[in-house]
DNA sequence: TCAGTATACTGAAACGTTACAGATTGCCAA
DNA sequence: TTGGCAATCTGTAACGTTTCAGTATACTGA
């Protein structure tokens, strides 16, 4: 029956160490489960109690610690942004983070970028956070519309919003880019030019956004009379070489587009190259519609015409809607709809 | 004296609950303690009870809680990448995450994206990764010859790696971009082509990489027998529109360079958009060097000079650096200097 | 035979937090 | 007076992990 004696070594306010509930404790000679509610506004503790612990608290700079308090309950304070390294880590990939951690900034929240390589089912990162409970909320983009990963997440309880919608007859908070409205956009803008002839660069096949920029397209080439010249050899995910040369290609033929809709800025600079080692001139033989994330394109070529699609926007709606989703608010009222900028031309 | 009856609630193996030591303590028939060890193969556990532990282990997916062991031993296992959202979220961020991220992928670590946002003291974000103890390493970069986060890092004896060198006698891990060379190369490449009135687009005034640059141009201007056209208006960190602006002001003077030097392939966009205002034809008139760090210029202006900077491999080397000086590596052996490639011209 | 020691294992305590189940005090109604 | 109740505050346990200080057993040398 040994007799070993206890070392606290913090219950005295000595120390460089950092201040803990006990530290505060200490100080205002109270309980430590006292100084944890006040710190928390608990009702059941008294108004004065509570301003003198949250002024000593304020006065040492205390901060709770992270790992007690996910031990105990399990909150992480982690928001966690799903990449795939592969397709994903272009320019835009920056504005997505910069938006999120403007909503983060003010909030107990760290972001976690988790990455997804090669060819690796996109549901296993997911699973990870949801089977090791790393994450409060989830972010994932590359949705499709039967997107196994939502379901998942809804499954398991797990607050998330996507990037891109899904089509599954689930709920569940999205940021999106009206690219319905900007194929349509642009193939008007394409016909007001006299551009009857048109082709399209399209999104990744099998993303959700793939089905409505096909579909804005195609209504609107019927509601302006113009045909398509279909171009389904390439699309944004393939490389600036595979889409250089089978835009060179496409140009050299007999039957080939007056107008090309491009869904992404990388991508327009290889279809602008292919058309001019076809020897043909943007803005003579064809006028080329873009999506652009930053103001590039019209330093590329002044001809080219641009529409503005705003990923730090869409970090920035994202992050809100995982942390309403988070917060208790439903799931239905955390959707947004992000409408595209004018067909802009260059402008002086 | 109350007997009140205690629940654990995981000492038997039926839940779907995450398992913990416990579970495989019960599991095993063994102590909490013995499991422990034999997962971290500790010599004092016998050779089969840890071999089968381990199997049982891996059986059921047993995952060490990060929460447990964090607030235990203080190791978080988490990387943090500290950015400035103002300059820095470019498109190279997402390439030095993609870096880090691939040298993190197979170990428990998580990266942890860390702002700090307009006109904030850089020194602030570090303090509260250290202050709070939220990770085990840290990278920064827009690194400084007299850099105020290296030194409180040392100080504190908290792991980083710097993107970029520092000049303050201290010796911590790095990873840099050979900019002395790079300048050099440039100067080289345009005096083969016969300029020699040059001017310098640098990068931000302030961060080492910004000397380095300066140095290898002034150097290589005398070795060649080339004179500088002072340019110090802009920098890479100005707008697009501030860039074009001044070139074109520099361009209309008669005293104008006949080659240009940029450090940054938006700048370059900018650059050359400024040419041409000012009626002047790259190649021609003037011929400009850029580095960029993915192939998009040469679709911009065939007639650009390039020279490429991998931010990937810098993402990789700074993780590595950083893991290994957590692991115990000297500092000093964990620095490392990426040469630039060749000046490229336009290939075919 | 016995002490000494190496081997293999174990319980308790601690990290910092919150939830639960009280405890203390004062006040009021009966 | 007494019982009840509201208002405040408190101690203990628990989250999952590692470390400390053991204990039990078998083996060794004399």
């Amino acid at each position: 029956m040994d007799r070993r004696v206890t070392k606290k070594g913090n219950d005295d306010a000595s120390g460089k160490e950092r201040p803990t509930l006990k530290t505060l404790a200490f100080m205002t000679g109270l309980g430590v489960t006292t100084v944890s509610r006040a710190l928390k506004d608990a009702p059941e503790i008294g108004a004065e109690t509570r301003r003198r612990v949250q002024l000593v608290a304020k006065q040492i700079g205390y901060r709770p610690n992270r790992a007690g308090v996910r031990l105990r309950t399990g909150k992480t304070n982690v928001i966690s942004l799903v990449l795939n390294t592969e397709h994903e880590l272009m320019s835009f990939v920056s504005d997505i983070i910069y938006g999120v951690t403007e909503v983060i900034a003010d909030t107990p929240y760290h972001l976690i970028v988790t990455p997804y390589s090669r060819s690796q089912d996109p549901l296993d990162p997911v699973r990870y956070l949801v089977e090791t409970g790393s994450a409060d909320g989830v972010i994932i983009s590359r949705t499709q519309p039967n997107d196994p990963r939502a379901r998942y997440m809804l499954e398991h309880g797990v607050p998330f919003a996507t990037h891109g919608r899904t089509d599954m007859g689930l709920v569940h908070p999205y940021h999106d880019f009206d690219n319905y409205a900007f194929a349509g956009e642009a193939v008007r803008a394409l016909a007001a030019k006299g551009r009857n002839r048109l082709a399209l660069v399209t999104p990744p096949v099998g993303l959700t956004y793939f089905r409505y920029t096909v579909n804005g397209f195609a209504d609107a080439l019927s509601e302006v009379g113009a045909s398509e010249v279909p171009f389904n050899t390439v699309s944004i995910d393939h490389t600036i070489e595979q889409i250089r040369m089978r835009t060179a290609q496409l140009m050299r033929r007999d039957d080939r587009p007056d107008g090309i809709i491009s869904s992404a800025a990388a991508a327009t600079l290889a279809v602008v190259a292919g058309i001019e080692d076809a020897g043909l001139k943007l803005g003579r033989d064809v006028d080329v519609v873009s999506k652009q994330s930053s103001e590039v394109l019209h330093l590329f070529r002044r001809e080219l015409l641009v529409v503005n699609e705003d990923f730090r926007l869409a970090g920035y709606e994202l992050a809100r809607a995982v942390l309403g989703w988070i917060a208790g608010k439903e799931p239905g009222s955390l959707q947004s709809l992000s409408k595209p900028s004018e067909v802009l031309p260059y402008r002086g």
